[in-house]
RNA sequence: GACUCUGUAGCUCAGCUGGUAGAGCAAUUGACUCUUAAUCAAUGGGUCGAGGGUUCGAAUCCCUCCGGGGUCACCA
């Protein structure tokens, strides 16, 4: 990067960068640098009495800075929190030469730096817990100047909220504002809590393939991409639940993964392209054990982060209790739309959608169209956790028939605060059935339906082998964790969210300046000055373009030698 | 995609019915030995998102485009 390109600030920090240099102080040395205390630690247990952490070792971001004449108080952060610093010119510099203090210290350090310091801990006037410094090492020079964010009394004082700037750059989002860390530390428990629950019963987390020929086990559009050796697609996995399954007919009895699924689907504040889901299949189970199991997971989950099952979201108060309310699916919507459609078939559906003024069209199947009746009129409906059972057979091509009644599957899903949380099934391990589904699955997608599921043979083929009745269970961590962490949209619990590409004003590449016989150093001031296409450049009065490059030259002090009127000309014609 | 709000200094924002820009923080210089949104004094910093139009004159009004937020729709 140019220098014309950077801001005032940006140049001033370059200039201390090299005075640091000039000073024989390396800016960003290599050596380790080992603490022995963090803030955190210091904060809740310095005691004056006992006269603990007078030996401390420390390193942060110097997050402020205020100096006073011979002394000076700043903030270093790290990880844990943010601790005060104290400074004494004459500590530092016990002799004639205060160069470290009234220079570097004072000068030459910014906002944003990485300080290490050695000192003791001492408690000031003001009752604050302090490093007292005895000695410090810069470990990193910051030369981009950080938005400063300060806070007194609670109250915050030019936030920084653009929420734009803190998803693409998160980690300014996560240096200046505090309470964003402690919702991804809060994100890593709840799958750690999880994850040690299933590791207590013994089940294995495994690996399956991103990669997938087929993208099965969801109804969703994936992403394609190309493998050049083999020459043929390959689909990004929107679940990976034909393969956990494959490992039980494999002869495992508990799998479960922790899987990154991709859709190429609409993006807002409950979806990202690139979502986590946990995945879960134990054999020897059905879809009644599946809920008991869920219910004692998430009531873990809940437990492990507040202590308690009541869990603020939003303006509701939501417990996760055990047990959770369980409704079957017509009973729901008999219970919100007064229709029994327990009976009906594919036109009766459709004249109920009508009377419900719910959009459908000839492409939607049975199970699409009961789908969207529930979506529509009973699913906002369940603020607390609900169990929603025993799906119609059309919505659930993977999951075993009910075991009452054939129309129906033996399906749940787990609604909370008016939206699905967990999806599970008695899993189908019939291998005749399982290929039937796929060929109605088929005639939808002939019918227009998109989402509808491919047929994976290799799957039908594992299942002809046998497979032991198994449970499954899928649920979304990223809106798990918004529930747990009261976070309106996805993009809050995921640390980089999917972007738009920054996008910056197009320019013509230096070359094509440079073949008019413009110099090099020249180009990148034109560019700077606005003439981002030659083409604009061509429009100018040769005199005037004269005129402003010695104008910019000279106010920006870039001291290049000025072009001569004659060579400006030259290069416009 | 529709509607709506929005783009001004490094950051957060002001700028009335048009008269070519202001504040706080940050920065620079200086003062200050327990401060804490430190304080005090001085200074620098802006193609007002881009292009066009109306006008004697546009950050302000109009049009087009670009970027962003929110709501809705599509979509789990």
């Amino acid at each position: 990067m140019s220098n014309i390109e950077l801001s005032e600030q940006e140049l001033i920090r370059r200039g201390s960068l090299q005075k640091l240099r000039d000073l024989g102080i390396n800016p960003y040395p290599a050596n380790e640098f080992k603490i022995n205390a963090t803030a955190n630690q210091i904060l809740t247990s310095f005691d004056p009495e006992t006269g603990n952490f007078q030996d401390v070792i420390f390193a942060g971001r110097l997050m402020s800075q205020r100096i006073m004449g011979k002394v000076s108080f700043g903030e270093l952060q790290d990880e844990s929190g943010r601790i005060q610093i104290y400074i004494s010119r004459d500590e530092i510099c016990p002799g004639e030469d205060k160069t470290l203090y009234n220079e570097v210290f004072k000068k030459l350090l910014d906002i944003g730096d990485i300080l290490g310091v050695k000192g003791y801990v001492f408690v000031t006037q003001m009752g604050e817990i302090t490093i007292h410094v005895r000695e410090f090492t810069l470990l990193s020079k910051s030369i981009k100047p950080l938005p400063v964010v300060k806070e007194k009394d609670g109250k915050t004082f030019d936030a920084f909220t653009d929420p734009e700037q803190r998803y693409r750059q998160r980690y300014l989002d996560l240096i200046v504002n505090p309470g964003v860390k402690e919702v991804f530390l809060k994100r890593t428990k709840i799958i750690n809590q999880m994850r040690d629950l299933f590791n207590e019963r013994g089940y294995v987390e495994v690996e399956t393939p991103i990669l997938q020929p087929i993208p099965g086990g969801a109804a969703a559009r994936p992403f394609v991409t190309h493998h050049n050796a083999l020459n043929i697609p390959l689909y990004l996995r929107v679940a990976n639940e034909l393969y956990l399954k494959r490992l039980i007919v494999g002869g495992f009895e508990g799998v479960y993964e922790f899987s990154k699924d991709f859709r190429n689907e609409g993006m807002d504040r409950t979806h990202n392209p690139e979502f986590t889901v946990m995945e879960i299949y134990v054999a020897y189970k059905d879809y009644n054990w599946m809920m008991d199991f869920t219910e004692e997971m998430i009531e873990r989950v809940a437990l492990s982060l507040h202590s308690k099952t009541l869990v603020t979201v939003g303006e509701k108060l939501i417990d996760f209790k055990r047990p959770f309310k369980r409704i079957t699916m017509y009973e729901s919507i008999k219970e919100h739309t007064g229709f029994d459609i327990s009976e009906m078939n594919e036109e009766e559906l459709r004249e109920v959608c009508l009377k419900l003024g719910i959009e459908c069209d000839n492409t939607m199947g049975k199970g699409k169209l009961i789908d969207e009746i529930f979506g529509e009129k009973c699913e906002g409906h369940y603020i607390q956790p609900t169990f929603i059972t025993d799906y119609p057979v059309e919505m659930s091509p993977l999951c075993k028939k009910h075991r009452n009644n054939p129309e129906l599957t033996e399906r749940f899903e787990l609604m909370v605060n008016g939206k699905e949380l967990c999806n599970a099934y008695s899993e189908l391990n019939d291998p005749i059935d399982q290929l039937e589904r796929f060929q109605e699955q088929l005639r939808l997608s002939q019918k227009g339906d998109v989402e509808a599921m491919f047929i994976d043979m290799d799957f039908v083929r594992a299942l002809e082998y046998g497979m032991p009745p198994t449970s499954g269970m899928g649920i979304g961590i990223d809106r798990l964790t918004m529930l747990m962490t009261n976070s309106v949209s996805i993009q809050d619990v995921l640390l980089f969210p999917q972007m738009k590409p920054e996008k910056r004003a197009e320019e013509d590449p230096a070359e094509k300046y440079t073949e008019l016989g413009i110099p090099v150093e020249w180009v990148e001031v034109l560019l700077k000055m606005g003439y981002k296409k030659v083409s604009q450049l061509k429009e100018v009065k040769p005199g005037k373009l004269f005129n402003d490059l010695c104008g910019f030259n000279k106010k920006n002090q870039l001291g290049l030698p000025n072009p001569s009127a004659n060579d400006v000309s030259n290069w416009l014609n």
